[in-house]
Parts: structure tokens; sequence; C-alpha cells
RNA sequence: GCCCGGAUGGUGGAAUUGGUAGACACGCAGGACUUAAAAUCCUGUGGCUUCACGGCUGUGCGGGUUCAAGUCCCGCUCUGGGUACCA
């Protein structure tokens, strides 16, 4: 019998498939086990052969479990929403469904071929209504949900509401989007609206401005794991910062649970250092200090400041977008400016197109604070509708009172549209409110604002020489002074024209000075204040005090625009650079000096505390995640519009489905796809939400599904959970370390939290699985004179030849005589015309080759020569060959077609089979070290299986017999069973495949075909390669599956030696070795051991100054 | 810059607790079988040196600890990955 591998893997596949060998039930008489894959996104290439590298050990450690006498479960399914298929579907017009259905078929093709043990009755599809209803029933829980930072743990939104009618925000602990307090009589005296506005700013999943990652290319935002050096990590285009309101999800609030889960998971340090630092956290002190403000516009006969209504940063922005506005008025909006203008309104003053905090208005009187908006038929729509809410709603926040007109009012009734304003001008009462624009954490009036910083270094207060704002501040323009301010505006002009990447780029140091003076809340000293867009406006407060001798940054800062530089540590040497390091005795800093940093660092923030100079505070560098997409091929929101607010469906809506577009683009208002769906609304008729949700949303709660797929009434049932738990392994790439590894935690904890599931940990152990890289090969083509058309190519020895730097004369000579031997055999007329060249400079060029028609790197010609891709070149081509070779060059590269070097699976399988596939992935090297796929290696494994075969197979002839072991066969068989034990728990898959190598030839060379070691051989393989075992275990006579034996037990009495091999070595080198007994104590041992002839002669008639005997390992004598 | 890995023959890699460095494979060389090829089997294979026995040397580099270091400690170099003005 021949070791026919198709014939074997085809029939177990089908047998495994007719007897559901790998369908799982809870079963609570076994222990459960749960392996997991982190599922694919199936791409239209197909698998390649690094994909299946985790696959093949989860599977290994899947069917080893079950051996074990484990319930297993090891599901598999598809990450099917996705930006490519979507990108595929705007250039082909192929509805993305169809192509993902193709997709996914191919993969289930290819992943079959490998005799994978999942349990396919579980298969989950992100994109199928039936799962991603669970999607959107989470985050309408979500929504429903707030975060309450002192029980640290999401609570019903109602709890709140009942709150806040009670006590007004008053002792709230919610994690919010920005810090705003009223009191219950507030509360009770807004309107629906308004307390809907008000709630967004607890929910978990909210709707909120904010500054998102846009990639205009894709057309969509990007979550900032999505984003990578400020281009997309999908495509590498471009992404610019800009404002929109978008759905959000308030991971901030789980930062500390995410901090502290990490300390019970078996992940490797690594990837909680990676998680870690994403999640940033830092122990600090705000503090305030008092500014010393610029005189009031008033005073100064109000030059400029009352224009200044914009926020700052959208300042930049904007201003040359309202001037083309200006340029541009619609009929309506020349008619209104025709009134309104010269103060003819009852002497008021109307500005055009103006702007305010980050919006254009059409018209704004700033005496009376009363904007005039001009609305043409698009505000109409249900988005612009809401977006006007929204901007309506800030406006009023910044004390402006809004009126809108439609066009029609404006063209065809102009005078009661003129009377309206007038009317509500006069009713407007302004108070003399200063500081508008300021947010209200702005201290006191005029004259006594104080601004807040954070800092982790309290300690360092009294080397505080400046002050720095981040551009983007809201503070920056309060503390403008008018000297300054053109400066200032300069300044901010330039650095918000910069794109992200420019700014990182550029890292010289930059600045201006405001105009104004802080004072240190502890020495008292007065500090400038300057502005740099080293602060970031997104983290902390917007504001350092700037500690030059003991931050690098602020060093360089100071530095370059001469600033004071105290230097707070004894002994430290500041004059090059500062000292970051947290460590060293304080002094000139007052209350502090003579203690050590830790020290000086608590009694600062004590101080802070008990002298009401600010608070103690941790912040996080942890962001939320924004979580809509302008696109089509996602989940959409279980989301409706009502008066302009956000409404959830009820949850028996669900699922809604995704609709069907004519095309996969934006429309030409310039919404998303969704917008081209018909009838996209309630049943009431109330406007659907057009954007999706984004990809980590399908996968962060997978894991959950797989327990209880099938289920239509809850995500999982209570049953199945207890039961399954969490996952116990969970195999994956080091890609999803910030993304989906931080999403899928903070989903799990959020449904911990409302009692859906039994763990707050989703993953136990995780590992990574490395990258399997290519190995590209190349050819290399002389280059020749443009008038020759034949095209030569020479072999890496003559290659390598030639890229010599110290080329000797007799060297070239050599190689110029065997090629002109090569050619003249082919084309003698060629070597006369080469021969004519004065001179050649042996030009050469390193061509890619399909490393398919390469065989240990020796190139296949003919192929080379019919190959479509090279033929051109390749067809009459000439070939200098070594030893009668073509030798190609190699290099480790991303595997990936353009440079030739994928390896398709499918391709090893047909010509080795799924067992050495699955055997030489795992030969390959350690699971979670990146290495390059290189087929030469694998005749070796192939080799191991036929010699494996051919213990039971002799010609045709059966040849395992009934006979009892010897004690050599057991110590071989329990080595074995040792070692594949030990590597199996401990990921070490490459080191048992060669343990059964070792295992084989030993059995070979006894010629050891005995039943009771070949059965549990075969047991111990069966993981591995499970075909060949199920094979030979029905072989040897078993009717059921090999999947259900039992793993074979270690008896460590076989392995017991008589005698131990010491290596006997003179000052730790080994000279020779002495087969002792293995009972001889250390004293016979030594005697032994100095008594040899051969110690003898080393000692040379010294005497050793000291042995050292270490039983059943070595005996060294130092001489 | 910071954080985390890695560096061992021509190649992939092994050495699990400090105890014979190079297991197991690939490749290469030689041989057997064969008319021949494939397949299979056997032998050799870190480097230098020696006819040989053997000797010397050797785990990126420089130090150190130890009877003994690929393994532990200190200081570097190169390299892969993550991250980025995080106060």
């Amino acid at each position: 019998m021949e070791y026919n591998f198709n014939a074997i893997e085809k029939k177990w596949q089908q047998f495994w498939k007719e007897n559901k060998t790998y369908q799982v039930q809870i079963d609570t008489n076994k222990p459960k086990y749960y392996v997991l894959d982190m599922f694919p996104y199936p791409s239209g290439a197909g698998l390649h052969v690094g994909h299946p590298l985790g696959y093949i050990a989860s599977d290994i450690y899947s069917r080893y479990k079950r051996l074990k006498g484990f319930n297993v479960l090891h599901p598999m399914g598809y990450d099917a929403y996705g930006l490519p298929a979507e990108q595929y579907a705007i250039q082909t017009g192929q509805h993305p469904a169809i192509t993902t259905k193709n997709n996914i078929a191919r993969y289930r093709e290819q992943l079959d071929k490998i005799g994978f043990s999942y349990d396919w009755s579980r298969e989950v599809r992100t994109c199928e209504p039936d799962y991603y209803q669970w999607t959107q029933w989470a985050f309408i829980k979500m929504f429903n949900h707030y975060y309450d930072t002192n029980l640290q743990k999401a609570l019903p939104i109602e709890n709140l509401i009942k709150a806040f009618e009670v006590n007004g925000t008053n002792g709230i602990t919610a994690a919010f989007t920005e810090e705003i307090s009223f009191t219950a009589a507030d509360w009770n005296a807004k309107s629906d609206i308004e307390k809907q506005e008000l709630l967004m700013n607890y929910r978990i999943a909210y709707k909120a401005d904010t500054m998102v990652n846009w990639c205009p290319a894709l057309g969509t935002v990007l979550a900032n794991d999505e984003v990578s050096e400020g281009v997309s990590v999908r495509g590498g285009h471009p992404v610019e910062q800009k404002i929109m309101s978008q759905w959000c999800l308030r991971v901030s609030a789980y930062a500390q649970r995410l901090l502290d889960g990490l300390e019970v998971i078996d992940w490797t340090e690594s990837l909680k250092d990676s998680q870690r630092y994403w999640i940033g956290k830092s122990e600090g002190a705000e503090m305030k200090f008092k500014i010393s403000l610029p005189p009031a516009p008033s005073e100064r006969g109000g030059e400029c400041l009352p224009y200044q209504t914009a926020d700052l940063y959208s300042y930049a922005l904007l201003k040359e977008l309202s001037e083309i506005h200006r340029k541009n008025t619609t009929e309506a909006e020349s008619v209104l400016w025709s009134v309104l203008r010269n103060k003819s309104l009852s002497g008021y003053k109307f500005r055009r197109q103006h702007i305010i905090d980050k919006y254009i208005v059409d018209f704004v009187c700033l005496e009376k604070h009363l904007i005039v908006e001009v609305d043409g038929g698009y505000h109409n729509r249900p988005d612009i509708q809401e977006a006007d809410k929204v901007r309506t709603f800030i406006l009023r926040e910044k004390d402006f009172e809004v009126i809108r007109f439609t066009n029609d009012e404006v063209i065809n009734n102009i005078h009661v549209v003129l009377e309206k304003i007038e009317k509500k001008l006069n009713s407007i009462e302004i108070q003399p409110k200063l500081d508008q624009t300021i947010s209200p954490s702005v201290g006191g009036g005029r004259g006594e604002a104080s601004l807040t910083v954070f800092t982790t270094r309290a300690d360092t207060i009294y080397g505080v020489t400046f002050m720095v704002l981040a551009p983007e501040s809201e503070y920056t323009q309060l503390v403008t002074t008018a000297e300054q301010k053109s400066e200032v505006d300069k300044y901010l002009h330039k650095v918000k024209n910069r794109t992200e990447r420019e700014r990182l780029a550029d890292r010289k140091v930059s600045g201006v000075f405001s105009g104004s003076y802080a004072i240190n809340p502890i020495s008292g000293t007065e500090i400038p204040i300057w502005i740099s867009d080293y602060v970031l406006a997104g983290y902390g407060t917007g504001a350092i005090m700037a500690v030059p001798a003991h931050d690098s940054r602020d060093y360089a800062f100071a530095k370059h625009f001469n600033l004071p530089i105290i230097c707070l540590i004894e002994g430290a040497d500041i004059s090059e650079e500062s000292l970051d390091a947290k460590e060293g005795i304080m002094m000139n800093s007052g209350f502090l000096n003579g203690l050590n940093v830790k020290e000086a660092i608590q009694k600062a923030k004590d101080y802070i505390k008990e002298n009401n100079l600010g608070r103690v505070k941790t912040n996080y560098r942890l962001r939320d995640a924004i979580f809509s997409r302008q696109r089509y091929w996602g989940e959409p929101f279980p989301v409706y519009y009502k008066d302009g607010m956000p409404q959830m469906l009820d949850e028996k809506e669900l699922p809604l489905e995704l609709p069907e577009v004519d095309k996969y683009l934006p429309t030409e208002k310039g919404e998303p796809p969704l917008g081209r769906a018909k009838n996209w609304q309630t049943k009431e008729g109330y406007p659907l939400e057009l954007n999706t949700m984004p990809g980590f949303a399908g996968s962060s709660a997978y894991f959950l599904r797989y327990m209880d797929p099938k289920n239509n009434k809850e995500l999982v049932s209570k049953e199945a959970n207890n039961y399954w738990k969490s996952v116990d392994l969970y195999l994956g790439g080091i890609e999803h370390a910030t993304g989906h590894l931080i999403y899928s935690r903070v989903w799990n904890k959020f449904l911990y939290d409302i009692g859906e599931i039994c763990e707050d940990e989703p993953f136990k152990k995780l590992i990574n699985q490395g990258m399997i890289q290519g190995r590209s090969n190349f050819v290399y083509r002389l280059v020749l004179p443009i008038e020759f058309k034949e095209k030569i190519y020479i072999s890496k020895k003559y290659y390598d030849l030639l890229e010599k730097e110290n080329i000797s004369n007799i060297e070239l000579q050599e190689f110029q005589k065997e090629a002109r031997r090569q050619i003249s055999k082919v084309n003698s007329e060629l070597v006369e015309r080469l021969e004519k060249l004065n001179s050649i400079t042996w030009n050469k060029q390193g061509i890619h080759v399909d490393v398919n028609i390469v065989d240990n790197d020796v190139l296949n010609i003919e192929e080379f020569r019919n190959h479509p891709k090279y033929k051109q070149d390749a067809k009459d081509a000439i070939f200098i060959l070594e030893d009668d070779k073509f030798i190609c060059g190699w290099a480790v590269e991303k595997m990936s077609k353009s440079m030739d070097n994928v390896v398709n699976p499918d391709d090893i399988v047909e010509k080795y089979g799924a067992d050495t596939l699955r055997l030489y992935e795992m030969f390959l090297g350690p699971l979670e070290q990146s290495k390059p796929w290189d087929t030469n290696g694998i005749d070796g494994v192939h080799r191991f299986l036929k010699r494996l075969w051919s213990l039971f197979y002799k010609g045709e002839e059966y040849i395992v017999t009934d006979e009892d072991p010897i004690a050599d066969e057991l110590k071989i068989l329990h080595k074995t069973i040792k070692k594949i034990e030990w590597d199996i728990e401990n990921f070490s898959f490459n080191t048992s495949v060669s343990a059964f190598m070792i295992c084989v030839n030993e059995l070979s060379s006894m010629k050891c075909s005995k039943k009771a070691i070949l059965s549990d051989l075969v047991v111990l393989l069966a993981p591995y390669v499970p075909h060949i075992a199920e094979e030979l275990w029905h072989v040897l006579g078993n009717k059921a599956s090999v999947c259900d034996a039992k793993f074979p037990v270690f008896n460590e009495a076989y392995l017991v030696e008589s005698v131990v091999k010491y290596p006997i070595s003179f000052n730790g080198k080994v000279k020779f070795t002495l087969e002792l007994p293995a009972d001889m104590n250390k004293e016979e041992v030594e005697k032994t051991a100095l008594a040899n002839e051969q110690t003898i002669k080393q000692l040379n008639g010294n005497a050793p100054k000291k042995v050292i005997v270490v039983l059943g390992k070595i005996v060294n004598i130092v001489l």
C-alpha cells in the first residue's frame, strides 16, 4: 500500500462530515474548553499559505483537548462587512453581498481541504441579519445606559434622569463628554428636546460633534486604530481632521477596568503593554492658574474683540469659505442684506456670513446677539434638520438667539420678516456679559479669570517659568492682547493650515507669546502665557505649566525663546538637556525642598487639595470610539430621527435590514450611500439613520454568538453562556492589539454590566501567531545596449560575482569565457556582436519571478519561457547556467501578488496533502515568531509521513504485529508522549514535529511495527495530522474516530535509565564522556572519573583544584 | 525619541531550571539500488588546522558573575514590530 494522501484525506473529510464528528453540544458531564480563531475577512484573493498558520495551531490544540476529555467548542465564521467588497462594488456595480458570498465560498473550500475540526453548524457571518440584529440590539442597550464612575458599571439612563429630576447634576457620578452642571429646577424646566440633548452627554452610545479622522478618498471617517501615520491603514489614503456629528461609544469610561482586567488575563506582556500604552493612564493634578487678563475691549475702544466671535480654531478653516459665500449670495440673502445693511433696521448693525464658534451664520447683529438665518429647501432634509438643531443649540450656548426664515418668506414677504426681526431685536435684553465665548470653567469676571492645567509633576511647580496653550484652546482668544493679536493670528493661521502629517514631520519649535501673564498659585510668581502647537487641545486641559528644567519639550521651547529655566533637582546638570526622570532630591522648591521626587509629588498634590488650588485627577489617553461610517456595506443603525433628535427603534423591529441602493456612492447632496435607499424610513415615516456601523461593530461580540448561534430570542442563552462562559484560548494576529481587542473587551464588559453574560473578560488566554512572510525569487538579466534584441539571463553565481566590489580581472575573464561558451552554443553570431562592443559594463537587473516555477531556487526554464507574465522577454532568451542549472536569487518580503511570491495552500495540498501542509506550517518555527515561507523544507516533512506509513506497510504487506513491546520501544514512545504533551501545553509545535521525526526514525531503525506502540503513536499524531492518523487508526482495527480516542498516559517508569553518560569536562570544556551506573553516588562518580586514564592524561601530573559532580548531569574538573 | 521582541552553520531552526551548542529538517557532497531516472536507503557536513589521532576556535560586539554562560548581569551594534509632542 502506498501512502495515497489524496484519497485518504478525501475519504476521511467525507467521513467526518457524514458523522458530524465536529459538532458539539452542551454536555455538563464534561469540562468545556473554548478555542477561538480570530475570524477572517473573506478577501477576494483567497487564502495564502500564511493565513492557516494560526488555524492549524488552534486546531491541534482543540483536538488535543478533546483527546484529553474536554468538550471543545471550536467554531469559525466570517467578518463579512468591510471596505474591499464595497470598493469593488463601486468599481463594478456588483453587490457587495454577492462578492462576499463568493469569497466566503472560496474560503470555505480552501479551509475544508486542510481538515480543520470546526463545528461549521455554528458559523456566523457579520453581514447576516440574524447575526447583526444583535449588534444593533447591543447598540440600543448602549444608548439606553450611562456609565457610573463610582460603581464602575453601566446603569440604565432612567436612573440618571431620576437623579436629575431630584438633584440636578449635584452628586452625579456619570462619565460624560463635557462637564456641565445644572439644578433639578433647570432640568425640570427644560423641553423634551433639550433634555435629550443633555442626556447625549452621558449615554454610552451617543452622538456628538467630534474631531474625526476624515478620509476623503474612502469618503468616510475612520477610528484611531484605522489610521497610521496620517494615512488610512486600508489603502494608505491621506486622512484629515474634521469636525462632524458622529455616533460614538464611550469606551473611555471603561479605561480603568480595561487596565485592571489586564492583570487577570493570560496574554503576552508585550500585548498587554500595547494596551496599557494605548489606554495611557496618567495620575496627576489639575491646578488653577489665575490670569491677569488684557483690558476689556470697551476700555480699549472696542477695536476688534467684539467681532471675534469665531472659535479661533475654526476661524482659519472657515474664513475663506465665508468670503466665497459673500460673493455667491442667494437671491433671498441679497434681498435681506439690502435692507439689513447700513444700520437701516432701527440703527442695528448687521454683518453677513460671519463666523461664530465653528459656524458661518448668514446674518448677525452682534450688539443684540441675534442671528438671522435664511434657509433653502435643502433644510427640509432630515440630516440637515438635525444638524441645524445642533447648530442652534451650540449657538444658544454661546448666548446667541437664532431666528430662521425660508427663502420664500424673504422673497415674498420681506416686510413680515423685517417686522419679526425688529420685534426680536427690541425684545432682547443683553446682559453686560463678558467672556461669552469662553467656557464656563473660566472663573470670575474679566481681570481675574483662571486657567486650569493638568500635570503629573505637581512637585515641579516652583520650576514653572511659563505656560503654554494649545492653539485650538478656547482660552487662546481670551489671553491674547491687542498688541499681540496680529502675531497670534498669524501663528494660528500657520498651524491650522498644516496637516497632521506636516506637524508630525516638522518637530521644530514654534510658538507665540499671547501678551498675558498667569500667577503661579503656589510661588506667586508671574509667568508669561505662550501659545504653541506642541500642546494638544485634546489631552488634559489643553494648557500646560511649563517646567523647562524637567521636561524636554518645555526645555526645547525655553531655549528657543530664551525663557528662564529653574533647576529643581540637586546636582542635576541642565545645561544641555532637561532631566525628565522622576528621581532626585528637590531644591529651589519652598516647602518641597529636601524631599525626593516621589514624596514631593504626593506632598504637592496634598497641598493643592488642602488649599483648594485644584484637584487630584487621573487622565487617560484612550478616546471614545467613533462609531459612524459613511459607507454602505455595514450594519445599519437601529436609529430614526424625530424632530431632528435621534431615537432608537423598538427591539421588536430588529433586525433593521440593510436596504438596496442603486449605487454604492454618496448622493449628490453628499449624504452617505444609504441616502439612495428608497423608503428608508420607519413605518410612521420618520427618516432612518444614513450612516452605518464600523468594522469593529460586528467583531466585538461574535465569540458570544458562537455559543448559541441560532437563538432568535437572545444574543446568547443563559444556559449556553453559563456553560461555555468565555474563550479559553484565542489565537490571532498582533495587529488587533489596540482595535478589536480593546473594543471587544469593552463590548463584553458592557454586556456583563447589564447582566446579559456571566464573565467580565472575553479572552482568558491569547496567543499571537507570527506573520508568514514571503520568500521571493529573482532572475537576473544583463542589461545590453539598446540595439541588442536578445535577452541574456545569468545564474546567481555570476550575478554575485559581478556584484562583487573588488572583482578581479581573472574572475571577470573567466566569467566572460564561460558566457561566451554558453552563448555560442545557442547563438554564435551574438557572441561576435557582443565582442565588437568596446566595453561591456555588465549592468544587470533583478526581476521577481513567480516562486511557483522555482524549485529549491532552481528555475524551471521551460515554464519560465512559456509563463504568460515573462514570455515576452523570456521566450527566446539565453540562460547562462552554473552546473547546468539556473539558480535564482532570493529575499524575504511581504507575501503579495506584486512580489510574485504567493504560495497557495491548495497547491501544497494537491502536491503533498493537507497533513504535510499542517505539519510543515508547524515545523517552520515558533508559532509566535514571524518567518518566511520557504517551500524548500517541505520534502523532509512529507518523507516523515511516508516513513510513518512504512511502519505499517512494507510494500503491499501490512506488517503490524501484536507482539509485546520491549523496554527500548516503550522508552521511545513515552519519551515522545512526554515531549508532545509538554509541547502542546506550551504551544511549541515546531519542536513536537522534530520529536515525532525522532520517534519514527528510531522505531524504523528498530524495525518496530508493534500495535501497542503504534496505537499510541497514532493518537499522539492525530491532532497534527488528522487524516493519516484516522486512516491508520482504522487500519489498526478501530471503528470509531481517532478524535474520540484517549490521549496516551505518560509513564515515567519507562524512562528510567540504568546508566548515565557523564560528560567529563575540564574547566568547563567537555573532553570525553563516561558511562556510569545511574545509582552511583557523588563520591564514587568523582573517584571513577579521576581514576580514568583520559583524566590522568588531561591532568598531566597536576592535582585538580576542585571537582564538581552534578549527579546525573556532568562532571567538571578544575585545573 | 519611547515601549516590546529578535540576532545561533549555506537555510529553517533546537538546546524547557545555567550543565556535552548546532537536535530535527532542508540543502550540499559521496555511496548503495537501477539499463537509466524518480523514489528509497546509507555515510559525511559550523570554521580553521592535521595524512591521521587530535588541537584550536565558535551562539551580533565589548566587559562581568560562575567550577560551568547561547541562557544571568552591565554597556553597545544591528534588526523587526508598536507608538508618537500624552504634560
